[in-house]
DNA sequence: CAGCAGTTTGC
DNA sequence: CAAACTGCT
């Protein structure tokens, strides 16, 4: 059409036609060629489990059919490299702009930045958009301009933020497509024979794709959502919304859902309606939730794979693939642990609630690394989705400044008469325990043995006896966070001296396998040199400049870089030039992480220690960045398709941020994270 | 019953 | 940590 070639709108994971900015535009500037590129080996081992492939299959071919009706279709690419593909596309279809919505997961951040690069330098119009959150990750800030690390104060700011989340855009009315007659699709495939009889089962009780996930919102708006504070508590009813998945993969914008809850809220305000408007506060809460994700995502791109406090890092993980099993298979001893397994097992979903209670269990009780168990959600989730998943499991295992405390254990036991007082939940999920009595439901090791054989229950038999007992996990944790502290004072004493100390790999324990999505980027690193092709537009992506540096880091230390390189206007902006840049970065950051220990006691920033990394001399930098990273955890039990890799080490540079978390402050002899104290003296 | 301390809980 | 909750005086 118009003026020489036509617009790719490039989608992802915003497979909608309505309030899709990046589609807007496309269709705005003139013809549009829609595009999905498959390559699912660039999520290394996060390739999509079962369950999210059958939604993504089901979810386009509806996008396909809107986009029919308006005018064009969906071309389809089968890749290993996106970027690639889209050159291709570009040539095949004489494209001269590509439209694009922002992801936030560390590996999209690389991936989008360098496709802007590359797509940038063959004169191609690059435009990218905010279509995921209510707002870009870098526009929340507190008072300084720093970015919040506690979720309430994330949340506050958000509700009070000088201008509303942009309004959502109709749907176009109509599309004209671009000439696509020398692009042709490839066919995609999403599910192997050993999965379609699985996978039939699913599509009785969801159905993907953006017009039921209107119909999801407007049933729990007009529905549950009055109730929700009322609710939430419960494991086993329809009260949530179920509009996770759909949120996950773009269907419906997060702002209508925000638009169209908010306006039930005031109209419930006006009638006096607390409770409505108390349920409301809490739905929001949740979804600041995913917003917070994806900004902990952005900010700190390392949260998926590396706990947030860095002394985490030393905690000796129980290496135990008997429990991993047991825990999967809903055979832990713990009626309430092992219904939420099973449930999750046989749907793919799980109440918000239960999550909660697996995964703490899994940490605290099971104390396995807590990415083994990410990464089973990841696989078996419906609405397995790595930002808020990472922050999830992250908060559970306490490795966030906001999170529980390391050291607390939750009782099943006592959760179970919390979420399921009745036990209905758990007898649904397991049948064996069915005929109970609600007063040992959950915790049938207690109860008479006359009133198990009259319920059919012979533990150890048909179900299993505790695999390990809440006071022996107290037990354990005590003595692994001791040994925790040990090591995290060596570390530092040895850093301190500046020996190479090797960060605990001296141990038994195995080198954690994970995670080496980003290394496969790294040799792409001469477009890398020319920054000067950014020429960055008010509302595009930013990219937090670790981005880059986490590609390189195995081979080029030096450059590890800060997360938050302040452009002029305060935003994070890419460094212009990772080595170059060094010098003035490092006097501002280290005023101003002094000036924020002074200031309060909050953590100084997720990236407190990145930057300094940099900041330091080479002392600190060689203690972390060559041992293998041992403590984190053993080798990941692969249930990945075949094809994902696992190689030998983490990348990226050490640990997380100090942190004021109680429990910190409770153990004042091993206090601060290295980092953060040399921070304080320098002050 | 108001007022307070100890405890639990909350992303 | 801070808010909510519990139980006690």
């Amino acid at each position: 059409m118009s003026g020489g070639g036509c617009s790719i709108v490039w989608f992802r994971r915003d497979l909608r036609v309505e309030d899709n900015p990046a589609l807007a535009a496309a269709v705005r500037a003139g013809a549009v060629v829609a595009v999905f590129i498959w390559a699912p080996e660039e999520e290394g081992h996060y390739y999509p489990g079962r369950v999210s492939r059958w939604w993504l299959k089901q979810s386009l071919a509806h996008l396909d059919s809107s986009l029919k009706s308006l005018g064009t279709s969906l071309v389809t690419k089968r890749s290993t490299d996106s970027v690639s593909s889209l050159l291709d596309i570009v040539k095949s279809t004489g494209a001269t702009q590509l439209f694009f919505n922002h992801l936030y997961d560390p590996l999209s951040l690389v991936r989008d930045h360098r496709a802007k690069e590359v797509l940038t330098a063959q004169g191609i119009a690059v435009l990218s958009f905010n279509a995921d959150l209510l707002y870009e990750p870098w526009e929340v800030n507190d008072v300084d301009g720093r970015p919040f690390t506690t979720f309430m104060a994330f949340w506050n700011r958000c509700l009070s933020m000088p201008y509303d989340p942009e309004a959502p855009l109709l749907p176009p009315k109509r599309i004209v497509s671009g000439d696509v007659s020398r692009c042709p699709s490839d066919a995609l495939v999403f599910e192997d024979e050993s999965e379609k009889a699985s996978n039939a089962l699913l599509a009785r009780a969801w159905s993907p794709g953006w017009s039921s996930a209107d119909k999801a919102l407007t049933n729990f708006i007009n529905g549950p959502l009055i109730e929700y504070s009322v609710n939430r508590k419960k494991a086993d009813s329809a009260t949530t919304s179920f509009l996770s998945p759909h949120l996950h993969f773009g269907e419906v914008s997060v702002r209508k859902v925000f638009h169209l809850v908010r306006i039930k809220q005031v109209l419930w305000a006006n009638e006096g309606n607390t409770a409505g408007e108390e349920s409301v506060n809490l739905f929001l809460k949740s979804i600041g939730l995913r917003e917070y994700s994806r900004y902990m995502s952005f900010n700190h791109p390392y949260s998926h794979e590396r706990p947030l406090l860095g002394y985490l890092k030393f905690f000796p993980w129980v290496i135990d693939e008997n429990y991993f099993k047991a825990w999967r298979q809903g055979r832990t001893g713990y009626p309430l642990v092992d219904a939420g397994m099973r449930e999750l097992w046989a749907t793919g979903w799980l109440h918000d609630r239960i999550r909660v209670v697996v995964a703490s269990f899994f940490v605290k009780v099971l104390q396995l690394p807590w990415r083994w168990g990410m990464k089973y959600f990841w696989d078996t989730l419906l609405d397995a989705d790595l930002e808020s998943d990472a922050l999830g499991w992250q908060y559970i295992s306490g490795t966030l400044p906001d999170g529980r405390e390391f050291d607390r254990i939750d009782n099943p036991q006592f959760e179970g008469y919390k979420f399921d007082p009745k036990g209905e939940y758990v007898r649904r999920w397991l049948p064996e325990l069915a005929r109970l009595p609600t007063e040992w439901i959950h915790h049938p090791w207690d109860a008479p043995e006359l009133v198990l054989q009259a319920a059919g229950v012979e533990l150890g038999s048909n179900y299993p006896l505790p695999i390990v007992g809440i006071d022996a996990a107290k037990a354990r944790l005590q003595e692994a966070l001791s040994e925790m502290w040990q090591h995290e004072a060596a570390s530092r004493a040895a850093a301190e001296n500046g020996i190479e100390e090797g960060l605990g790999d001296s141990s038994d324990s195995v080198p954690f396998a994970f995670p080496q999505d980003i290394q496969m980027e790294v040799d792409h690193e001469p477009i890398r040199n020319n920054p000067t092709t950014m020429i960055r537009r008010y509302g595009d992506q930013m990219v937090p400049s670790i981005t880059s540096s986490l590609m390189r880091v195995e081979e080029d230390e030096g450059s590890s870089v800060d997360l938050r390189h302040l452009a002029e206007d305060g935003r994070p902006e890419v460094p212009a030039n990772l080595n170059l840049d060094l010098e003035p970065r490092r006097e501002t950051l280290n005023q101003g992480d002094v000036q924020m220990v002074r200031n309060n006691n909050i953590i100084p920033q997720f990236n407190a220690n990145l930057r300094l990394h940099n900041a330091e001399d080479s002392t600190a930098e060689s203690s972390s960045s060559s041992s293998g990273r041992g403590r984190d955890g053993g080798i990941v039990p692969v249930w990945s398709p075949p094809g994902s890799s696992y190689s030998e080490q983490f990348v990226g540079e050490e640990n997380g941020l100090g942190s004021t978390s109680s429990y910190l402050q409770r153990h004042p002899q091993s206090h601060q994270v290295m980092n953060w104290r040399q921070l304080s003296q320098t002050g």
